[in-house]
DNA sequence: CCTGTGACGTGCT
DNA sequence: AAGCACGCCACAG
């Protein structure tokens, strides 16, 4: 573990994200020691098991989510936060999420 | 080995 | 207030 230097970091990270909160890319990459490295985390998400990495608790600075391949995860993202109790609304046909309510702190 | 790209962020115009 | 451009790190070809 010492030497995740990589994505393997940023999925402890993001699956530290207390339920019902959420952080942002620049969060997660700071956290990690990598404050430069938000991108990095988009892509470490963008090729990790959705299916078990709480992705939908990682947005953009702005709120939102914008997701390139938006195909299906989309949907999926409204139910996994509202179902954690985080308000998601729509805004200029993107989720938005109240980041200085629900922005997760270590 | 070098170039391009990407679920981002910040600054300037 | 909104849009454009540059910078950052890691990985694929």
């Amino acid at each position: 573990m010492s030497e995740a230097n990589s994505y393997t970091e940023i999925y402890q990270m993001v699956q530290k994200i207390p339920r019902g909160q959420v952080a942002t890319y620049g969060q997660i990459a700071t956290i990690c020691g990598m404050p430069q490295a938000a991108r990095l985390v988009g892509l470490a998400l963008h090729v990790c098991d959705i299916q078990k990495i709480p992705w939908h608790r990682v947005i953009n600075r702005r709120g939102t989510i914008s997701t390139t391949c938006l195909e299906h995860p989309v949907a999926m993202q409204k139910e996994l936060l509202e179902r954690e109790g985080i308000q998601v609304k729509k805004k200029a046909g993107a989720w938005t999420i109240d980041l200085r309510k629900y922005q997760w702190q270590d």
